[in-house]
DNA sequence: GCTCATTTGTTCGTATGTATC
DNA sequence: TGATACATACGAACAAATGAG
């Protein structure tokens, strides 16, 4: 009598689909981090052996999962779970082009500062930690062919990215700071919301990028998403817009 | 089975599979406006009978376009394509809070003129027209509480809205101008690209929203698409964002 | 360059459940 | 209640891509 050793089996109980709740379990492996990004998930007859179910079902809740960008196959390799590079385009902070059917600009990143600074509002509130938790500092500068375009400040959750100030600085300088958080952390950035209006720049702003204070910026608030709407970034950026405008896509 | 014996409608041929073949001609159906937004497409049974598929294979197909967005399925019911209403909350254009918690705010908008005028660059590039062709130019004012907060300036090809001068102007008080392009030209918005920047209005929109021209707006360009990415507006807007911002979400 | 085991992709079809009117 | 339409679950057979040997 196998039935009994039988691993944790999903019986037929209706309201909730089988292939359902397989999903959501798989999805939880990824979620717990026990699933890495990159790291190939098991072949549907392991599925289907742990778990008691035809084919079609486990396909079905792959295949949502793949839908809903989760998961990406490759016929003859497996299946493997999503990073964020997957979503990058809709995903990048900063698309600068000069007109519609201009080219995209490539921006260098410069890292000016990282340290640890005490909570305050709104960052603790919008990143859903207590105000008395600290938080990581990040301050860079964006150059376009030399000249700084956009000024940055992010704020982490300490207790989420401990030992980030250990991180050798030239990395953030490599890759966006999203992908370093995923390789490190294990973090993908799964959305992000966004906060724009038209401001002069604050002191500092305007000394970074090195225009007066009397040039009109884009100021944009930035929350960045983990799994399940976490949100693991608030960002302050201000960007000037006098030669190429900031794109969005929907 | 009887395998030797095919009904041959959408015969096996390899390269393209059989689902996506259908998929497209149901897509390009819709897109040609035989099937409209809101009617009913045929039931898997009769697209079964007239392709001569198996069920799962309609089933695939048409779950694709769901996903894709261009169906939607109620159990017991039918299939049914989708509108532009279905996929409102990402499109739409003016979304203002305070800050990321806040409540967003109802604009009223209050259409201003609506005339024709010659092509210009660079609308007509955009809107994949000859620069000779007549464009309609309807100008709006979105109100927030009472107080003018966005001027706006579409463009619309006049060969893509034939008689639209004629249509009420208060029909543009009511229903915001892609639910008014769906209904009357049965063309649904299926994405758009903004192009954001900051910078002083014009004179035309510093009188028009109220302020001084010494106060910074957004400027946004957009252009909005329906099916196969053909663009049907292009907008310029003028957008105040002293008190509340514009939201985005990715 | 070829073969083979593995893995996903496609197509077929049946049976039954559930929602709608 | 019955007829209709979509949803779930099952699974077989074969095709196509991958990577190792």
């Amino acid at each position: 009598m196998n039935r009994s050793r039988r691993p944790a089996r999903l019986t037929h109980h209706p309201p909730i689909p089988v292939y359902y709740r397989l999903q959501e379990l798989v999805l939880k492996e990824i979620e717990s981090g026990k699933l890495q990004p990159g790291s190939m998930i098991p072949t549907e007859r392991q599925l289907v052996e742990s778990y008691g179910v035809s084919i079609g079902t486990v396909k079905k809740a792959i295949l949502n999962l793949v839908h809903q960008g989760f998961l990406y196959r490759i016929q003859g390799k497996g299946t493997f779970v999503t990073g964020t590079t997957l979503r990058r385009e809709s995903l990048r902070y900063y698309r600068l082009l000069e007109s519609f059917d201009g080219i995209e600009s490539n921006l260098a990143v410069k890292p000016l500062q990282l340290k640890r600074v005490p909570g305050f509002h709104p960052a603790s509130r919008l990143l859903g930690i207590r105000a008395d938790q600290p938080l990581f500092e990040l301050k860079r500068i964006f150059l376009l062919e030399g000249s700084p375009v956009v000024y940055s400040i992010s704020y982490l959750p300490q207790n989420l990215f401990k030992r980030l100030d250990e991180y050798p600085s030239d990395e953030f300088e490599k890759k966006p700071l999203y992908a370093a958080i995923e390789e490190k952390y294990g973090l993908p950035t799964i959305s992000n919301r966004e906060l724009i209006s038209a401001a002069f720049p604050s002191r500092e702003a305007a000394e970074a990028l090195g225009i007066p204070k009397t040039v009109p910026v884009l100021y944009m608030e930035m929350l960045a998403f983990t799994y399940r709407k976490r949100p693991y970034e608030y960002r302050r950026a201000y960007c000037l817009t006098a030669e190429r405008k900031v794109f969005r896509e929907y």
